[in-house]
DNA sequence: CTGAAAGCGCTTACAG
DNA sequence: CTGAAAGCGCTTACAG
C-alpha cells in the first residue's frame, strides 16, 4: 500500500503537503494539488484512516453492541430497525458503525466499556435497559459520549437518550380498549427485568385505574418478546372462565400473534370474541389475518435521532445531554373490535 | 486517557515493558508484570486499539455493506440473520464487525472499496451480488481479503464465497409440488438482475422440464422480494382462467404471504384449491395461517461460515479461497397440498 | 527478562 | 503556500 511519503516523493512535495491536498481544508496551490492527485492516482494511494484516527484522535466511527446471543433479539423488528436508523445518520454525517457482539446482558457492559476504554469508537448508542445491570451508572463515570435508546432506570438528568412514552402509549392502547367495552385486559408483557416493561404496565394500570376497573392479577403475564410467551399466556389466562380477559395487549408483536394462534386453537374468534392489540408495527402485523392492532413505534427514527445526537456532540466536542420523546402512533386495524357480551363465550 | 508511558513511569519500567506485560505472549517475571498491573489499575489505562491496529497493521475487524437506502431489506430476515452469523463468529474469535452504509447498489462497491482501501478493517463479508454490478470482478484486483455470501455471477476459481445451492433447491420444491399434481407451477421471483433470481429460475424450469411440462411465460412474475410483489403477481395471473397457476413458488416468504394474501382476497383456499410455497423459512412463515411450507435457508449460519473463512485466512495472513455450499430443507408445513381438479375452480 | 530505538502512516503547530 | 519536525500510542527487532 502506497503511503503519503511515497506520494510526496513522486510529486516532489513534502508529505505533510499531500497531507493537506487529502484534507481538502487547507490552501494549496492548484498546480501542486494536481501533481499530488497524479502521483497519487498513479500509486493508488488511499489515506490510511488508522493512521489517521491516531493522528487526530477521533475514529468517526459510533458503536453499539448486540447481545447476538439471544437468537429472539434477531426475529423482531426493533433490531434490524435500529440498524437502519443508525446507518441512515451515520452514512449522511461521514461515520461507520461498529457493532460488537454481547455473550449475556452482563457482558453488554463489558463489551461496552471494552470499546469505548481501547477507543475504538468515538461513542456509543446503547440498548441495553435491564434494571438489574447499571449500565448507565458505570457509563456516566467516563467521559466517552453516549446516548441511550430508551431512558435509564434510575433518572440521570445528565444522561442523554431517546425514547417513546411507552407508559403513555399502553395507557392510550388500553384505554382504546376499554373505550369498545372490554373490562377484562390481559396484559402480556416482555422481560419483567426490561424498564419498558414496568414503564407498560404501568401504564396499563392507569388505564384501568381511569376507567374506575379492579385489575386482576392473573391478567397480567410475562412473554419475554417471544411468540411463544404470548401463546402461553393465553393458554393460563382462558381458564379463568367468568374471569377470562375479553381483551389482551402485548408489549410486541410476536406476542400479540402469538396470543392469536392460542386463541384461534381454543376457536375463540378475533376481534368478535376477543380482541388484541400488539406493539411496535412489525412487518408481520400487517401480514396476519386478522391485521393486528398495534401501537407504531418509530424504532429506525429513535436510533436517527440518537446517532444525531451523538455525532453532533461527538463533532462538537461536548458531552450529549438531549433527552427526547418520539412520537408513537395506534394503528387501529381488524384485531381489535367491541366487547360483545352475546359472543364473549 | 493514561498511555502505556503514563503506566510504565508509575510501574519503573520501560514502555516496552508494559506494552509485553499487556500482549501476554512474552515472558514477563512475575514481579515486574505485578509492579505493571497496579499502576495500570491505579491510572485506568486501556490499551489504544487504533495505535495497536496501526502498529501491526491489524484492525482485528471485518466488514460489511448494507445497503441503508432500501427499507425492505430491513424487514426481510436475510440482513438480521446475516449479522447474526457475522457477530457470533467475530465475537468468538475476537473481532469487531464494522458496518457501512451503501445509497444504491453502485455505491456499495464505492463504500466496499473506501472501507478496504482506508483499511478500516481487515476483510470484508460482500452480499451485493447483482449481475449489472461487477463487485466481485473489481475486488479480486486488488490483495484485501473478502469472502462472498452467494456465489459471483461469474465463475471466478479464485474467490471465496458460502452460497446455498439455490437452483438445487427451488428444483426440489417445485418437484414437490409436481409431485402433488400440480402442474400449472408459478414462479415469482425477487429482483431479475440478482444472480439467486437467475438460479431459482433455472431451478425452476429443471423442476418442469424433468416432468415433462411446458413452462408459460405468463406463469412467470418477479415480486422484488416485497410482499406486495406477491399480491400483484397473482392478481395478474389468476386472470388467466384454465391456465391460472394451481401452485406458487416465491423467492421469499414475503412474496409468499402476498401470494396468499392476493388469493384470499379472491375467495381461493389455501392448500385446498391453490398451493403456496415461500423460501427462507422467516420467523413469520410460521406465523401466518395457513403455516408456510418454505425452503429452509440458513442464513445465519451462511454468514457465520464466511466469517469464520475471513477470520481463519486474517489471522493465517493469506488469501481466502474455500467456496462451499450449505444445506437448505424443504419444510412442508400446511400451505401446500395435493393437486384437486374438483376444487380447482 | 528488560531497555532503548525505530517505526506504523498520518496531522498540525511552527517557521518562513 | 510549503517544509521540517514532533507527536498520536502502540509494537517489536535488536542488544544485553
Amino acid at each position: 500500500m502506497a503511503t503519503i511519503r511515497d506520494v510526496a516523493a513522486r510529486a516532489g512535495v513534502n508529505p505533510s503537503t499531500v497531507s493537506r491536498a487529502f484534507s481538502g481544508q487547507a490552501k494549496i496551490s492548484e498546480d501542486t494539488r494536481q501533481r499530488i492527485f497524479v502521483a497519487a492516482e498513479a500509486l493508488n494511494f488511499h489515506p490510511n484512516a488508522i493512521a489517521r484516527s491516531l493522528s487526530v484522535r477521533r475514529t468517526q466511527t459510533i458503536a453499539i453492541v448486540i447481545p447476538h446471543i439471544f437468537p429472539g433479539f434477531f426475529e423482531d423488528s426493533f433490531f434490524p430497525q435500529v440498524i437502519r436508523g443508525l446507518l441512515e445518520v451515520a452514512y449522511q454525517r461521514g461515520f461507520r458503525v461498529l457493532v460488537g457482539g454481547s455473550n449475556s446482558h452482563e457482558d453488554n457492559i463489558t463489551q461496552t466499556f471494552q470499546i469505548l476504554g481501547s477507543q475504538q469508537a468515538d461513542g456509543i448508542v446503547v440498548l441495553s435497559n435491564r434494571l438489574d445491570v447499571d449500565t448507565v451508572g458505570a457509563l456516566r463515570k467516563q467521559k466517552m459520549p453516549f446516548v441511550l435508546v430508551g431512558r435509564p432506570p434510575a433518572h440521570y438528568a445528565d444522561v442523554s437518550w431517546v425514547d417513546a412514552d411507552n407508559e403513555r402509549y399502553t395507557q392510550m392502547a388500553v384505554a382504546y380498549l376499554i373505550q369498545q367495552g372490554h373490562q377484562r385486559i390481559a396484559f402480556v408483557g416482555g422481560d419483567p427485568e426490561v424498564a419498558v416493561t414496568r414503564e407498560r404496565l404501568k401504564g396499563y394500570q392507569a388505564a384501568l385505574d381511569a376507567a374506575g376497573i379492579r385489575a386482576c392479577p392473573e391478567w397480567i403475564d410475562y412473554g419475554y418478546f417471544a411468540e411463544a410467551g404470548g401463546y402461553t399466556a393465553v393458554q393460563r389466562m382462558a381458564r379463568l372462565d367468568k374471569m377470562a380477559p375479553t381483551a389482551y395487549y402485548a408489549a410486541n408483536d410476536l406476542m400479540a400473534i402469538g396470543v392469536m394462534r392460542a386463541l384461534r386453537t381454543l376457536q375463540i374468534a378475533v376481534p368478535d370474541q376477543v380482541s388484541v392489540i400488539g406493539t411496535n408495527n412489525a412487518p408481520e402485523s400487517l401480514h396476519v389475518v386478522p391485521a393486528l392492532t398495534t401501537v407504531h413505534v418509530p424504532y429506525a427514527d429513535m436510533a436517527a435521532l440518537a446517532a444525531e445526537i451523538l455525532i453532533t456532540a461527538i463533532t462538537n466536542d461536548e458531552r450529549p445531554i438531549a433527552q427526547r420523546y418520539v412520537d408513537c402512533e395506534l394503528l387501529i386495524r381488524d384485531s381489535t373490535g367491541p366487547y360483545r357480551p352475546d359472543r364473549a363465550e
